[in-house]
DNA sequence: CGGTGTACTATACACCGTACGTTATAGCTT
DNA sequence: AAGCTATAACGTACGGTGTATAGTACACCG
Protein backbone atom coordinates (compact mmCIF):
# COMPACT_ATOMS: atom_id res chain seq x y z
CA UNK A 1 0.00 0.00 0.00
CA UNK A 2 0.82 3.20 -1.11
CA UNK A 3 0.79 4.16 3.13
CA UNK A 4 -1.88 6.97 3.55
CA UNK A 5 0.88 9.62 3.53
CA UNK A 6 1.42 10.28 7.38
CA UNK A 7 -0.55 13.94 8.31
CA UNK A 8 2.04 16.37 8.79
CA UNK A 9 2.09 17.03 12.33
CA UNK A 10 0.51 19.86 14.06
CA UNK A 11 2.22 23.48 13.77
CA UNK A 12 4.39 23.22 10.82
CA UNK A 13 3.21 26.16 9.93
CA UNK A 14 3.02 29.60 10.81
CA UNK A 15 2.44 32.90 8.80
CA UNK A 16 6.09 34.38 9.15
CA UNK A 17 7.28 30.97 7.48
CA UNK A 18 4.39 30.95 4.66
CA UNK A 19 5.12 34.50 4.02
CA UNK A 20 9.18 34.00 3.81
CA UNK A 21 8.66 30.67 1.93
CA UNK A 22 6.49 32.53 0.01
CA UNK A 23 9.56 35.07 -1.11
CA UNK A 24 12.13 32.70 -1.92
CA UNK A 25 9.87 30.73 -3.97
CA UNK A 26 9.06 33.76 -5.69
CA UNK A 27 12.98 34.84 -6.20
CA UNK A 28 14.00 31.41 -7.25
CA UNK A 29 11.02 30.81 -9.83
CA UNK A 30 9.81 34.13 -10.78
CA UNK A 31 7.10 36.11 -9.34
CA UNK A 32 4.72 34.92 -12.25
CA UNK A 33 5.22 31.42 -11.76
CA UNK A 34 4.43 31.66 -7.90
CA UNK A 35 0.98 29.45 -7.18
CA UNK A 36 -0.23 28.33 -4.23
CA UNK A 37 0.12 24.81 -5.21
CA UNK A 38 3.84 24.93 -5.61
CA UNK A 39 4.44 27.21 -2.62
CA UNK A 40 2.08 24.05 -0.36
CA UNK A 41 4.22 21.63 -2.21
CA UNK A 42 7.37 23.51 -1.26
CA UNK A 43 5.92 23.52 2.34
CA UNK A 44 5.33 19.85 2.57
CA UNK A 45 1.45 20.71 2.82
CA UNK A 46 -1.78 20.64 0.82
CA UNK A 47 -2.67 23.43 -0.77
CA UNK A 48 -5.75 24.05 1.62
CA UNK A 49 -3.56 24.71 4.59
CA UNK A 50 -2.58 27.80 3.49
CA UNK A 51 -5.71 28.96 3.94
CA UNK A 52 -6.27 28.91 7.63
CA UNK A 53 -3.15 31.91 7.76
CA UNK A 54 -4.62 33.89 4.39
CA UNK A 55 -7.79 34.31 3.42
CA UNK A 56 -6.71 34.14 -0.32
CA UNK A 57 -3.75 34.81 -2.63
CA UNK A 58 -4.09 38.71 -2.65
CA UNK A 59 -3.69 38.30 0.76
CA UNK A 60 -0.72 36.53 1.00
CA UNK A 61 0.62 39.19 -1.40
CA UNK A 62 -0.06 41.58 0.85
CA UNK A 63 1.57 40.23 3.74
CA UNK A 64 4.43 39.52 1.58
CA UNK A 65 4.72 43.11 0.27
CA UNK A 66 4.84 44.04 3.99
CA UNK A 67 7.13 41.97 4.70
CA UNK A 68 9.79 43.29 2.34
CA UNK A 69 8.55 47.02 2.71
CA UNK A 70 9.73 46.88 6.75
CA UNK A 71 13.28 46.24 5.14
CA UNK A 72 13.55 49.38 3.85
CA UNK A 73 16.31 51.13 6.05
CA UNK A 74 15.48 54.29 8.63
CA UNK A 75 15.92 57.69 7.22
CA UNK A 76 19.57 58.55 8.57
CA UNK A 77 19.34 61.88 10.56
CA UNK A 78 22.79 63.12 10.35
CA UNK A 79 22.44 64.21 6.59
CA UNK A 80 20.98 67.71 5.10
CA UNK A 81 17.35 67.52 3.89
CA UNK A 82 18.11 66.77 0.23
CA UNK A 83 20.36 63.74 0.87
CA UNK A 84 18.12 62.39 3.28
CA UNK A 85 15.30 62.48 0.40
CA UNK A 86 18.20 60.77 -1.66
CA UNK A 87 18.83 58.26 0.81
CA UNK A 88 15.57 57.16 1.39
CA UNK A 89 14.72 57.09 -2.47
CA UNK A 90 17.86 54.84 -3.08
CA UNK A 91 17.41 52.77 -0.09
CA UNK A 92 14.08 51.68 -1.66
CA UNK A 93 15.32 51.17 -5.39
CA UNK A 94 18.14 49.17 -3.59
CA UNK A 95 15.56 46.97 -1.86
CA UNK A 96 13.21 47.01 -5.15
CA UNK A 97 16.33 45.20 -7.39
CA UNK A 98 17.21 42.83 -4.85
CA UNK A 99 13.46 41.67 -4.48
CA UNK A 100 12.31 42.22 -7.98
CA UNK A 101 8.47 41.05 -7.32
CA UNK A 102 8.36 43.97 -4.59
CA UNK A 103 8.23 46.32 -7.84
CA UNK A 104 4.80 43.93 -8.72
CA UNK A 105 3.71 43.85 -5.35
CA UNK A 106 3.59 47.71 -5.36
CA UNK A 107 2.64 48.14 -8.65
CA UNK A 108 -0.02 45.72 -8.67
CA UNK A 109 -1.33 45.78 -5.39
CA UNK A 110 -4.06 48.36 -2.87
CA UNK A 111 -1.53 50.00 -0.38
CA UNK A 112 -2.10 49.02 2.76
CA UNK A 113 0.28 47.63 6.11
CA UNK A 114 1.99 48.99 9.07
CA UNK A 115 5.36 49.03 6.96
CA UNK A 116 4.36 51.18 4.00
CA UNK A 117 3.13 53.81 6.31
CA UNK A 118 6.62 53.72 8.41
CA UNK A 119 8.43 54.42 5.04
CA UNK A 120 5.91 56.92 4.41
CA UNK A 121 6.08 58.49 7.88
CA UNK A 122 9.91 58.60 7.38
CA UNK A 123 10.16 60.45 3.95
CA UNK A 124 6.99 62.61 5.19
CA UNK A 125 8.73 63.90 8.14
CA UNK A 126 11.89 64.71 6.31
CA UNK A 127 9.68 66.81 3.69
CA UNK A 128 7.88 68.88 6.78
CA UNK A 129 11.41 69.69 8.69
CA UNK A 130 12.79 70.57 5.07
CA UNK A 131 10.06 73.67 5.49
CA UNK A 132 7.44 72.37 3.06
CA UNK A 133 3.68 72.90 4.20
CA UNK A 134 1.24 70.05 4.56
CA UNK A 135 0.12 70.40 1.09
CA UNK A 136 3.50 70.70 -1.15
CA UNK A 137 4.90 68.17 1.40
CA UNK A 138 1.89 65.67 0.51
CA UNK A 139 2.07 66.27 -3.21
CA UNK A 140 6.57 65.83 -3.35
CA UNK A 141 5.94 62.53 -1.01
CA UNK A 142 3.61 60.89 -3.76
CA UNK A 143 5.81 62.47 -7.01
CA UNK A 144 8.93 60.83 -5.08
CA UNK A 145 7.11 57.83 -4.53
CA UNK A 146 5.80 57.34 -8.06
CA UNK A 147 8.62 58.80 -9.63
CA UNK A 148 10.84 55.78 -7.42
CA UNK A 149 8.13 53.35 -8.48
CA UNK A 150 8.21 53.59 -12.08
CA UNK A 151 12.02 54.14 -12.98
CA UNK A 152 12.69 51.05 -10.92
CA UNK A 153 9.73 49.28 -12.12
CA UNK A 154 10.79 49.85 -15.34
CA UNK A 155 14.39 49.03 -14.91
CA UNK A 156 13.91 46.13 -13.62
CA UNK A 157 11.26 44.98 -16.89
CA UNK A 158 13.95 46.19 -19.02
CA UNK A 159 16.73 44.37 -17.46
CA UNK A 160 14.39 40.79 -17.80
CA UNK A 161 13.90 41.78 -21.29
CA UNK A 162 17.70 41.83 -22.03
CA UNK A 163 17.76 38.46 -20.41
CA UNK A 164 15.08 36.65 -22.15
CA UNK A 165 16.87 36.55 -25.46
CA UNK A 166 13.91 35.82 -27.54
CA UNK A 167 12.39 38.93 -26.56
CA UNK A 168 15.83 40.57 -26.51
CA UNK A 169 15.87 39.93 -30.26
CA UNK A 170 12.75 40.82 -31.10
CA UNK A 171 13.31 44.32 -29.94
CA UNK A 172 16.74 44.59 -32.00
CA UNK A 173 14.81 43.42 -34.74
CA UNK A 174 12.03 46.14 -34.27
CA UNK A 175 14.78 49.10 -33.75
CA UNK A 176 16.86 47.85 -36.64
CA UNK A 177 13.38 48.07 -38.91
CA UNK A 178 13.17 52.01 -38.37
CA UNK A 179 13.52 53.53 -41.13
CA UNK A 180 15.97 56.51 -40.22
CA UNK A 181 13.76 59.06 -42.32
CA UNK A 182 10.42 57.94 -40.10
CA UNK A 183 12.01 57.82 -36.60
CA UNK A 184 15.45 59.56 -36.79
CA UNK A 185 15.59 61.00 -33.86
CA UNK A 186 15.33 57.29 -32.09
CA UNK A 187 17.86 55.65 -34.65
CA UNK A 188 19.98 58.74 -34.33
CA UNK A 189 19.71 57.93 -30.19
CA UNK A 190 19.26 54.18 -30.06
CA UNK A 191 22.89 53.48 -28.75
CA UNK A 192 22.24 55.91 -26.43
CA UNK A 193 18.94 55.05 -25.19
CA UNK A 194 19.94 51.67 -24.35
CA UNK A 195 22.83 52.46 -22.68
CA UNK A 196 21.38 54.75 -19.96
CA UNK A 197 18.60 53.02 -19.92
CA UNK A 198 18.73 51.62 -16.03
CA UNK A 199 21.32 52.24 -13.79
CA UNK A 200 22.36 54.30 -10.94
CA UNK A 201 23.40 57.16 -13.03
CA UNK A 202 19.99 57.28 -14.61
CA UNK A 203 17.84 56.80 -11.51
CA UNK A 204 20.28 59.91 -9.78
CA UNK A 205 19.44 61.84 -12.61
CA UNK A 206 16.14 61.98 -12.48
CA UNK A 207 15.91 62.18 -8.79
CA UNK A 208 17.76 65.05 -8.83
CA UNK A 209 15.76 66.78 -11.41
CA UNK A 210 12.74 66.13 -8.98
CA UNK A 211 15.71 67.72 -5.88
CA UNK A 212 16.49 70.68 -8.38
CA UNK A 213 12.89 71.72 -9.17
CA UNK A 214 12.24 71.55 -5.51
CA UNK A 215 14.85 73.42 -4.32
CA UNK A 216 14.10 76.16 -6.91
CA UNK A 217 10.48 76.52 -5.94
CA UNK A 218 11.23 75.87 -1.92
CA UNK A 219 10.47 78.58 0.31
CA UNK A 220 13.66 79.65 1.76
CA UNK B 1 -31.52 17.61 -32.65
CA UNK B 2 -29.33 20.49 -31.52
CA UNK B 3 -27.80 20.98 -35.28
CA UNK B 4 -23.74 20.49 -34.88
CA UNK B 5 -23.36 24.30 -34.46
CA UNK B 6 -23.09 25.70 -37.90
CA UNK B 7 -19.44 26.13 -38.38
CA UNK B 8 -18.21 29.96 -38.61
CA UNK B 9 -17.97 31.48 -42.07
CA UNK B 10 -14.50 31.86 -43.46
CA UNK B 11 -13.14 34.80 -42.69
CA UNK B 12 -15.23 36.56 -39.63
CA UNK B 13 -11.99 37.32 -38.29
CA UNK B 14 -8.95 39.42 -38.82
CA UNK B 15 -6.35 40.67 -36.31
CA UNK B 16 -7.98 44.00 -36.41
CA UNK B 17 -11.27 42.65 -34.96
CA UNK B 18 -9.65 40.48 -32.82
CA UNK B 19 -7.66 43.34 -31.01
CA UNK B 20 -10.43 46.01 -30.75
CA UNK B 21 -12.87 43.60 -29.36
CA UNK B 22 -10.20 42.33 -26.69
CA UNK B 23 -9.58 45.97 -26.31
CA UNK B 24 -13.74 46.23 -25.66
CA UNK B 25 -13.30 43.40 -23.22
CA UNK B 26 -10.86 44.75 -21.14
CA UNK B 27 -12.06 47.85 -20.42
CA UNK B 28 -15.62 46.53 -19.78
CA UNK B 29 -14.54 43.40 -17.41
CA UNK B 30 -11.21 44.90 -16.48
CA UNK B 31 -7.83 43.56 -17.50
CA UNK B 32 -7.18 41.06 -15.08
CA UNK B 33 -10.69 39.27 -15.77
CA UNK B 34 -9.45 38.99 -19.80
CA UNK B 35 -9.46 35.51 -21.16
CA UNK B 36 -8.96 33.96 -24.99
CA UNK B 37 -11.62 31.82 -24.18
CA UNK B 38 -14.18 34.83 -22.86
CA UNK B 39 -12.58 36.46 -26.14
CA UNK B 40 -13.34 33.88 -29.13
CA UNK B 41 -16.82 33.68 -27.38
CA UNK B 42 -17.72 37.14 -27.74
CA UNK B 43 -16.33 36.61 -31.41
CA UNK B 44 -18.34 33.31 -32.05
CA UNK B 45 -15.20 31.48 -31.98
CA UNK B 46 -13.48 28.98 -30.66
CA UNK B 47 -11.13 29.83 -29.02
CA UNK B 48 -8.18 28.35 -30.91
CA UNK B 49 -9.11 30.48 -34.12
CA UNK B 50 -7.27 33.18 -32.76
CA UNK B 51 -4.28 31.14 -32.60
CA UNK B 52 -3.99 31.62 -36.32
CA UNK B 53 -3.78 35.61 -35.86
CA UNK B 54 -1.61 35.25 -32.36
CA UNK B 55 1.59 33.12 -31.52
CA UNK B 56 -0.38 33.64 -28.09
CA UNK B 57 -1.51 35.37 -25.53
CA UNK B 58 1.16 37.30 -24.62
CA UNK B 59 1.71 38.18 -28.67
CA UNK B 60 -1.96 39.49 -28.48
CA UNK B 61 -1.36 41.52 -25.53
CA UNK B 62 1.85 43.51 -27.67
CA UNK B 63 -0.45 44.15 -30.32
CA UNK B 64 -2.97 45.34 -27.68
CA UNK B 65 -0.64 48.13 -26.44
CA UNK B 66 0.34 49.11 -29.68
CA UNK B 67 -3.08 49.94 -31.12
CA UNK B 68 -3.25 51.94 -28.09
CA UNK B 69 -0.09 53.78 -28.28
CA UNK B 70 -0.99 55.30 -32.03
CA UNK B 71 -3.58 56.93 -30.07
CA UNK B 72 -1.40 59.47 -28.31
CA UNK B 73 -1.49 62.45 -30.33
CA UNK B 74 1.31 64.20 -32.20
CA UNK B 75 3.75 66.61 -30.54
CA UNK B 76 1.79 70.31 -31.30
CA UNK B 77 4.44 71.94 -33.08
CA UNK B 78 3.16 75.89 -31.73
CA UNK B 79 4.26 76.01 -28.60
CA UNK B 80 7.72 76.49 -26.69
CA UNK B 81 9.50 73.10 -25.62
CA UNK B 82 8.30 73.05 -22.08
CA UNK B 83 5.15 73.18 -23.34
CA UNK B 84 5.73 70.13 -25.58
CA UNK B 85 6.67 68.21 -23.34
CA UNK B 86 3.72 68.87 -21.03
CA UNK B 87 1.21 68.23 -23.86
CA UNK B 88 3.33 64.93 -24.69
CA UNK B 89 3.38 63.52 -20.98
CA UNK B 90 -0.28 65.08 -20.42
CA UNK B 91 -1.65 63.48 -23.89
CA UNK B 92 0.15 60.03 -22.64
CA UNK B 93 -1.60 60.40 -18.80
CA UNK B 94 -5.33 61.05 -20.58
CA UNK B 95 -4.77 57.65 -22.90
CA UNK B 96 -3.55 55.71 -19.86
CA UNK B 97 -6.61 56.96 -17.69
CA UNK B 98 -9.01 56.90 -20.53
CA UNK B 99 -7.68 53.36 -20.82
CA UNK B 100 -6.87 51.78 -17.67
CA UNK B 101 -4.96 48.68 -19.27
CA UNK B 102 -2.88 50.24 -21.03
CA UNK B 103 -1.25 50.96 -17.53
CA UNK B 104 -0.90 47.72 -16.93
CA UNK B 105 0.17 46.44 -20.71
CA UNK B 106 2.99 49.01 -20.45
CA UNK B 107 4.35 48.03 -17.43
CA UNK B 108 4.20 44.55 -17.65
CA UNK B 109 5.24 43.75 -21.62
CA UNK B 110 8.51 44.54 -22.78
CA UNK B 111 8.87 47.16 -24.86
CA UNK B 112 8.69 47.19 -28.60
CA UNK B 113 6.11 48.19 -31.62
CA UNK B 114 6.27 51.43 -33.95
CA UNK B 115 3.81 52.91 -32.51
CA UNK B 116 5.75 53.21 -29.00
CA UNK B 117 8.90 54.35 -31.57
CA UNK B 118 6.86 57.08 -33.20
CA UNK B 119 6.02 58.20 -29.75
CA UNK B 120 9.12 58.18 -28.48
CA UNK B 121 10.64 60.26 -31.11
CA UNK B 122 8.15 62.95 -30.76
CA UNK B 123 9.56 63.78 -27.15
CA UNK B 124 13.16 62.86 -28.25
CA UNK B 125 12.90 65.73 -31.21
CA UNK B 126 11.44 68.39 -29.08
CA UNK B 127 14.26 67.36 -26.49
CA UNK B 128 16.89 67.84 -28.44
CA UNK B 129 15.90 70.97 -30.13
CA UNK B 130 15.67 72.32 -26.57
CA UNK B 131 19.27 72.35 -26.98
CA UNK B 132 20.21 68.82 -24.73
CA UNK B 133 22.42 66.86 -26.03
CA UNK B 134 22.40 63.40 -26.41
CA UNK B 135 23.01 61.48 -23.20
CA UNK B 136 20.83 64.16 -21.41
CA UNK B 137 17.95 63.75 -24.07
CA UNK B 138 18.04 60.16 -23.65
CA UNK B 139 18.54 60.40 -20.06
CA UNK B 140 15.74 63.00 -19.41
CA UNK B 141 13.21 60.64 -21.76
CA UNK B 142 13.56 58.02 -19.76
CA UNK B 143 12.86 60.28 -16.56
CA UNK B 144 9.99 61.65 -17.56
CA UNK B 145 8.53 58.33 -19.53
CA UNK B 146 8.98 56.48 -16.03
CA UNK B 147 7.23 59.45 -14.10
CA UNK B 148 4.55 59.53 -16.36
CA UNK B 149 4.20 55.42 -16.57
CA UNK B 150 4.46 55.52 -12.47
CA UNK B 151 2.23 58.64 -11.94
CA UNK B 152 -0.40 57.54 -13.98
CA UNK B 153 -0.55 53.73 -13.02
CA UNK B 154 -0.55 54.62 -9.42
CA UNK B 155 -2.93 57.15 -10.01
CA UNK B 156 -5.01 54.27 -11.55
CA UNK B 157 -4.56 51.97 -8.68
CA UNK B 158 -5.51 53.69 -5.95
CA UNK B 159 -8.60 55.15 -7.91
CA UNK B 160 -9.30 51.35 -8.47
CA UNK B 161 -8.53 50.90 -4.68
CA UNK B 162 -11.37 53.32 -3.69
CA UNK B 163 -13.85 52.12 -6.26
CA UNK B 164 -13.85 48.53 -4.22
CA UNK B 165 -15.74 49.00 -1.35
CA UNK B 166 -13.69 46.23 0.63
CA UNK B 167 -10.12 47.05 -0.07
CA UNK B 168 -11.25 50.89 0.68
CA UNK B 169 -13.04 50.26 4.16
CA UNK B 170 -9.31 48.02 4.30
CA UNK B 171 -7.63 50.80 3.75
CA UNK B 172 -9.54 52.98 6.06
CA UNK B 173 -9.03 50.97 9.18
CA UNK B 174 -5.40 50.30 8.55
CA UNK B 175 -5.05 53.84 8.71
CA UNK B 176 -7.24 54.33 11.87
CA UNK B 177 -4.90 52.18 13.72
CA UNK B 178 -1.69 54.06 13.21
CA UNK B 179 -0.84 55.00 16.42
CA UNK B 180 -0.52 58.87 15.93
CA UNK B 181 2.56 58.33 18.26
CA UNK B 182 4.57 55.91 16.15
CA UNK B 183 3.92 57.90 12.94
CA UNK B 184 2.34 61.48 12.95
CA UNK B 185 3.47 62.56 10.11
CA UNK B 186 1.41 60.37 8.04
CA UNK B 187 -1.46 60.76 10.99
CA UNK B 188 -1.58 64.63 10.52
CA UNK B 189 -1.20 64.32 6.59
CA UNK B 190 -3.51 61.13 6.22
CA UNK B 191 -6.26 63.45 4.99
CA UNK B 192 -4.24 66.07 2.66
CA UNK B 193 -2.63 62.86 1.45
CA UNK B 194 -5.91 60.88 0.31
CA UNK B 195 -7.11 64.94 -0.99
CA UNK B 196 -4.14 64.83 -3.60
CA UNK B 197 -3.82 61.32 -4.55
CA UNK B 198 -4.34 61.96 -8.19
CA UNK B 199 -5.60 63.85 -10.79
CA UNK B 200 -4.22 67.07 -12.67
CA UNK B 201 -3.22 69.10 -10.07
CA UNK B 202 -0.74 66.31 -8.58
CA UNK B 203 0.69 64.80 -11.92
CA UNK B 204 1.20 68.59 -12.82
CA UNK B 205 2.90 69.29 -9.94
CA UNK B 206 5.61 66.56 -10.08
CA UNK B 207 5.69 67.43 -13.85
CA UNK B 208 7.01 70.82 -13.54
CA UNK B 209 9.42 70.20 -10.88
CA UNK B 210 11.32 67.52 -13.19
CA UNK B 211 10.29 70.55 -15.87
CA UNK B 212 11.77 73.36 -13.35
CA UNK B 213 15.01 71.49 -12.84
CA UNK B 214 15.61 70.36 -15.99
CA UNK B 215 15.78 74.11 -16.92
CA UNK B 216 18.14 74.58 -14.17
CA UNK B 217 20.69 72.34 -15.69
CA UNK B 218 19.96 73.62 -19.13
CA UNK B 219 22.99 75.18 -20.82
CA UNK B 220 21.11 78.72 -21.93
C1' DC C 1 -11.58 10.30 30.07
C1' DG C 2 -14.68 12.75 27.02
C1' DG C 3 -15.55 17.02 24.42
C1' DT C 4 -14.32 20.86 21.65
C1' DG C 5 -11.83 23.82 18.73
C1' DT C 6 -8.85 23.93 14.98
C1' DA C 7 -4.85 22.81 11.89
C1' DC C 8 -4.50 20.23 8.13
C1' DT C 9 -6.58 17.07 4.30
C1' DA C 10 -9.52 15.32 0.35
C1' DT C 11 -12.37 16.08 -3.13
C1' DA C 12 -14.36 18.76 -6.46
C1' DC C 13 -15.51 22.66 -9.48
C1' DA C 14 -14.91 26.05 -12.79
C1' DC C 15 -11.72 28.09 -15.04
C1' DC C 16 -7.27 28.97 -17.63
C1' DG C 17 -3.62 28.77 -21.89
C1' DT C 18 -2.40 26.06 -25.53
C1' DA C 19 -0.36 21.58 -28.08
C1' DC C 20 -2.00 18.56 -31.44
C1' DG C 21 -4.58 16.73 -35.05
C1' DT C 22 -8.77 17.32 -38.07
C1' DT C 23 -12.02 19.23 -41.22
C1' DA C 24 -14.26 22.07 -44.44
C1' DT C 25 -14.06 25.66 -47.57
C1' DA C 26 -12.31 29.75 -50.60
C1' DG C 27 -9.87 30.47 -54.39
C1' DC C 28 -6.60 29.09 -57.85
C1' DT C 29 -5.30 26.11 -61.57
C1' DT C 30 -6.42 23.41 -65.16
C1' DA D 1 -16.72 22.77 -64.51
C1' DA D 2 -13.61 19.87 -61.86
C1' DG D 3 -9.95 19.22 -58.82
C1' DC D 4 -6.28 20.66 -55.79
C1' DT D 5 -4.25 23.10 -52.21
C1' DA D 6 -3.61 26.23 -48.59
C1' DT D 7 -5.51 27.59 -44.51
C1' DA D 8 -9.20 29.29 -41.28
C1' DA D 9 -11.71 27.53 -37.82
C1' DC D 10 -12.71 23.35 -35.01
C1' DG D 11 -12.62 19.52 -31.21
C1' DT D 12 -10.32 17.27 -27.92
C1' DA D 13 -7.24 16.90 -24.34
C1' DC D 14 -3.62 17.99 -20.95
C1' DG D 15 -1.74 20.07 -17.16
C1' DG D 16 -2.23 23.81 -14.62
C1' DT D 17 -4.74 27.49 -11.58
C1' DG D 18 -7.52 29.46 -7.15
C1' DT D 19 -10.67 28.14 -3.82
C1' DA D 20 -15.50 26.35 -1.82
C1' DT D 21 -16.97 22.74 0.91
C1' DA D 22 -16.79 18.99 3.83
C1' DG D 23 -14.15 15.84 6.52
C1' DT D 24 -10.55 14.17 9.80
C1' DA D 25 -7.35 13.72 13.51
C1' DC D 26 -4.80 15.90 16.91
C1' DA D 27 -3.95 19.22 21.06
C1' DC D 28 -5.75 20.95 24.70
C1' DC D 29 -9.10 21.68 28.54
C1' DG D 30 -12.69 20.25 31.56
Amino acid sequence: MPASRARTPRNTLSSELIVQTALDLMEAKGTDAFSLRGLAAELGVGPMALYTYFRNKDDLYDAVRDHLMALVPAVPQELAWPDQVRSVCRGMRALMLQHPCLAQLLGSRPLSGHETARVAEGLLGVLRSAGLDAETAARTHTTLFTYVLGATSWEIQMAAERRDPDSWRRLRTTMESLSSHQYPTVVELAAELARTTGGDEQFDYGLDLLLAGLEVRRPS
